[in-house]
DNA sequence: GCTAACTTTTAGATCAATCTAAAAACAACT
DNA sequence: AGTTGTTTTTAGATTGATCTAAAAGTTAGC
């Protein structure tokens, strides 16, 4: 056999096998195989095996990027979230690869830094790809206007924890307003009377969500003391907070903190200052991210189920994708009081986590 | 005007400008504006401006989708990590990301949990959806041949942290090996003669590369005691381990870990026991995770540096992809030994994080 | 004025699928 | 045999870009 046969093939090593390829060993026209592909009832039964053996004899590769270009859904969605390096982050992407792996999509993942400049690149970038839709956790500073953009472009976009545009639009979060209220009740319960709020960076929903539930606590349990501290929120703002909260007087007998890097930092901001958590101040954080239950001590926190939020907010947006046109939802998973050592039950070294799982969810 | 005048076409309330739009609104041809998009020099400046000008008049948007059918690019990457909820990685994407968008790439991400099944799915999934190459984090037990199939498919791999498949092949990781070397020294100098080593799942080569490093470097120091444990790598195994090996006699008197989640769980494992880590036993963890800095001591590791890891991992890969018969790379970041008080300089309340930075490259 | 040598522009094929509308095959009735 | 009605199959147009090879337009040289 001639090796320069087919003269300039040398580039086409990866010779790809197209539906035209099958349907000539199968004998049958391109479109029956397309049909075959796509399980249509239309074909009989002798054919459609015939045409998936030569499938397998052949190593057909389906091309989606084809596909997509006829037909009208690539089968692609756009993840867009503000701090990927964060361990809560991690699990909710996990949830959502779970949820879209179920239904053969696949996710493109971009990480804003929580700049509205950089998640405007990506979503146009996006676009370019013509995914099926985006889940939004908009950055810091997110115009309102720009989930109004994206549903011109034609784009179904979940918004993700925070919300930033006008009412009907879809969502999928916690119910952190109701997480905080768990939260200070439970200290409440516990006699505590100088409860302190920490963190905070904004004016979006997540933010207002905690900060409302703080303020309606104070007063529905008509309690006068009143501190709610704003910043970012890193372990290291906690250390900060705590130190300036410890020097006040009165100083407060117990923080509920924006999320648990904050209440780790507050905790260990305690021990510099030769204080014990859950003894001195008691300390509850939010999320629940795993290493709650495995400091010193353990911590009290609002579990908001991030693998959960990925889920929810997957399959939104695969039924607004099968369906633009349907009423707008908002999933808001109810949170969980995790109760540990960080809040004063203080049993040192035992292993405080409940076994029983509650996960409502409502529209 | 006539809300009828096309009957069935409610569908298309979208209809998106394509190429022969701008041609007919600018007066050339479809060739010219393609020509145009991708800044031929060919097309004269004055003809280049009346394009550029309809295409903004008309709010294009490029189709990357049907360019791919046509040309050979996607600009599209597939990443496979094996545990995206882990903060390491959350730094290693946010690597990869910053080195594609620099170059108009974007990325697939999912998520093997360290199923060599899962991973496959993944992969064919990638395929399907034609990125132009992977970078693969391998699941445990991965099979060695699967990195010869993805260049018998025509895809540039990138294999990143861990390598499975025989020498000649593309890879991006740290210099575990010099790692260890390095804590081990440091231990040393500070007087210890009995160090465990702590965590590493079986067989790959991360594993493999730490568990060499610390008997070379027992053997180095002629240090006679040898404790390395399997185990895998989370909190959990570290307090376990720990907890075994102090009951043991003689028990170490330091310990290197895996990583700094099994570093953290030592550390926990040794208060629980009334010990005071950087005290009764030093501790050594690996990667530098920003928590390591944060803790109570501030923990002493080994910085691997994900972010510069994700970086590297990307740029290699959209070389190969550049030049698919170019010769093989491995680029391995030069670890750094992050000296804090959990191995001994026990100065509690400092910030003990030196300002120098050194990240040595080398193929 | 004519040819040669550029510089620009373009028509039409192509990529690999889907979709539409019609043709072919087959069975079931008068 | 002819009509009708299903069930299967298919040809050919279509999607939105790129690519090739050729055409058209410019400029220069003699």
């Amino acid at each position: 056999m001639h090796l320069d046969a087919l003269p300039h093939q040398n580039q086409r090593d990866t010779a790809s096998v197209t539906l035209k390829d099958i349907a000539a060993h199968a004998g049958v026209s391109r479109s029956t195989v397309s049909l075959v592909l796509r399980e249509s009832p239309l074909v009989a039964e002798q054919t459609r095996l015939k045409v998936q053996h030569s499938i397998k004899a052949l190593g057909y590769v389906y091309n989606r990027g084809a596909a997509a270009l006829r037909g009208s859904r690539t089968s692609t969605l756009g993840v867009v979230v503000y701090d990927i390096a964060n361990p809560f982050f991690g699990a909710m992407v996990a949830g959502i690869d779970a949820a879209l792996n179920r239904e053969g999509y696949v996710s493109f993942l971009a990480n804003s830094e929580d700049s509205p400049a950089r998640q405007q690149r990506f979503l146009e970038r996006m676009r370019e790809h013509s995914v099926d839709g985006i889940l939004l956790c908009p950055a810091e500073g997110t115009d309102p206007g720009l989930i109004d953009t994206l549903d011109n472009w034609g784009m179904a976009c979940v918004q993700v924890l925070r919300h930033v545009a006008e009412p009907p639009f879809d969502y999928a979060g916690a119910n952190f307003h109701q997480g905080v209220c768990q939260a200070m009740d439970h200290l409440v319960r516990l006699g505590h009377q100088r409860i302190a709020f920490l963190g905070g960076h904004s004016e979006h929903s997540a933010t207002r969500e905690r900060w409302q539930g703080y303020r309606e606590s104070l007063e529905h349990h008509q309690l006068t003391y009143q501190r709610l501290l704003r910043s970012t929120v890193t372990r290291r703002d906690g250390v900060d907070m705590i130190t300036q909260l410890m020097a006040e007087s009165p100083a407060p007998t117990a923080v509920v903190c924006h999320n648990d890097m904050v209440a780790f930092g507050a905790m260990l901001g305690l021990k510099r200052l030769g204080l014990v958590p859950g003894v001195d101040c008691a300390v509850i954080g939010t999320d629940d991210v795993e290493e709650a239950s495995l400091s010193e001590p353990s911590l009290t926190s609002i579990a908001t189920h991030p693998y959960a939020i990925g889920e929810e907010a997957a399959r939104l947006a695969l039924r607004r994708i099968a369906n633009p046109e349907g009423a707008r939802e908002q999933v808001v998973l109810a949170p969980r009081l995790q109760i540990r050592d960080s809040c004063g039950a203080a049993r040192p070294t035992s292993d405080s986590t409940l076994p029983n799982r509650a996960a409502g969810t409502h529209a």
